[in-house]
DNA sequence: ACTGTAGTGAAGTATTGCTTCATCAAAGCT
DNA sequence: AGCTTTGATGAAGCAATACTTCACTACAGT
């Protein structure tokens, strides 16, 4: 501004342009604007009050735009934007837990939303594009969603405490089981598993939550297929049938492949691959 | 804003534009901004959730524009602005009061600074640029002044109360005097009158407020030569030796002549000129 | 009075933003 | 499927804008 320098010429050199252009631009602001900016006394340009309220103003316009600069930079940089990210249950406590605070902390400015729910209902949500991301089980082929794999988890067979050591051995014997809804896919791959083995897979109770599954085999409802890091912890932990595991459960990434993320929620992706799984 | 329209080209047709021109300034400001705003599908433009961000921002940035467009518009038609006054008290409360607190209350974003001081005072800073106008008496010709005039004040003389009559009819035997400090240009024109007339000028007691004078003749301790106004109000009015005037004071407004004044500056100054005095 | 200098106007030029026209691809229709 | 319609985009051209350089005026300081 052209207020706090003494000279016209001084204060076009600060702008970065002839004096000319100064002059002209003032004389283009003064008649476009219809108030008279500066007094002219000599060859001295005193500013009017007026200019010193227009500053004011001016300066406030300049700073708004300079927000949206700001937010511009951080945005391309990744340290700001909304991410609104999907996982599974086990994803979200036990694999990325620490992850996702560590991101959280290191990205303040990112607006990280986290929905926790069911496979087919986070890939739902991605399809629909209401989540940029979802941890969640592999899916089957869709040339609309990218999948990147993320762990492997071993599922192992738990029967309840105490069963006969003669049934253990023979899959025909296995049974009746406790395992999720219907529509989990977990339970659809289990259920895959253990028909190619010979083994019926009658559920007698459901739930969601893997620790409900947990306490029914503990309490004799049935046998269960779960995921390691869901079965074998403190309290209750179960003991697995073998170590080797009935399946593998794959943890992908699910994204769509037609939507440009922003760089924000691409870092979570590579904090995420790059993570080693938690054993 | 392309956000809440349907389709781009509805979009550009809100902007008043080509829808070209319309994808072309998208992808500049996309390109400037290094943010994807919108994903395509297909022929379809969704926009990203970074663009909702960027639209409050860019919303603030143009409100912050208007605003200066507001003022300029309110600065023009004088709605708007910073007017720095000065007046002699009898002027401030005698013969526009009335009109200050009117043109207060009908131009409310109006910054009305208002000093009141001597004439010789008040004129010394409008040379000086710190006042816009003055009201005040006449002065010498200043060819760096304008002044218009506003006011003739009859100026009377008053003895004190019980003063023989055989004095009041000669002029040599008027006095002694009270009147107002020796810099004011009041009692310069009362004592160049009363030295034509032949009348001493003797003044035994000073005060800037006319108050004080009234007093002062009302304890017998002079007479006096005030404006109508400040003499002849209750209380304690005083009685004027003939209703014929000593001399006319007049009033003026003053102003630089080389300052374009803003319009606020020049409503007020209309307003003063077309006051009719109050008798 | 002279001279240096600050501010301004005029002419020319580069950049920007718009329009029109052409092109391409996605929807829609039969 | 094939055709047509339509909406987004690129290219060329044009107008407006903002900048430069250069010349000029008038103020200021010796």
């Amino acid at each position: 501004m052209a207020l706090q320098h003494d000279s016209w010429a001084e204060a076009a050199e600060a702008c970065g342009v002839s004096p000319s252009a100064f002059s002209q631009g003032i004389a283009a602001l003064e008649r476009s604007l219809g108030v008279t900016l500066f007094d002219v006394a000599g060859r001295r340009r005193t500013p009017t009050s007026a200019a010193v309220a227009a500053e004011a103003l001016a300066r406030r316009a300049i700073a708004a735009h300079g927000a949206l600069d700001d937010w511009a930079t951080a945005t391309r940089t990744g340290a700001a934007g909304l991410v609104r990210a999907g996982m599974i249950d086990t994803a979200a406590i036990h694999h990325f837990g620490d992850h996702l605070m560590r991101y959280r902390r290191d990205h303040p400015r990112v607006d990280l939303r986290l929905s926790v729910a069911s496979s087919a209902e986070l890939v739902d949500n991605v399809r629909a594009g209401d989540l940029d991301l979802a941890v969640a089980v592999a899916t089957s082929k869709d040339p609309t969603l990218e999948q990147v794999p993320l762990i492997d988890e071993p599922v192992r067979v738990y029967p309840p405490p105490g069963t006969p050591a003669e049934r253990l051995s023979d899959p025909t014997t296995w049974g009746p089981w406790v395992s999720f809804p219907r529509s989990s896919r977990t339970r659809r791959l289990v259920g895959e598993a253990l028909s190619t083995m010979g083994a019926s897979f009658d559920v007698v109770a459901e739930s969601s939550q893997p620790r409900v599954l947990r306490e029914m085999v503990r309490l004799g409802m049935g046998w269960t297929a779960l995921v390691v890091a869901d079965a074998e912890t403190e309290p209750h932990a179960l003991e697995p049938l073998t170590p080797e595991p009935l399946i593998r459960r794959r943890l992908v990434c699910v994204r769509r492949r037609d939507r440009r993320l922003g760089p924000a929620v691409d870092g979570l992706i590579q904090l995420l691959v790059a993570a080693q799984p938690t054993p």
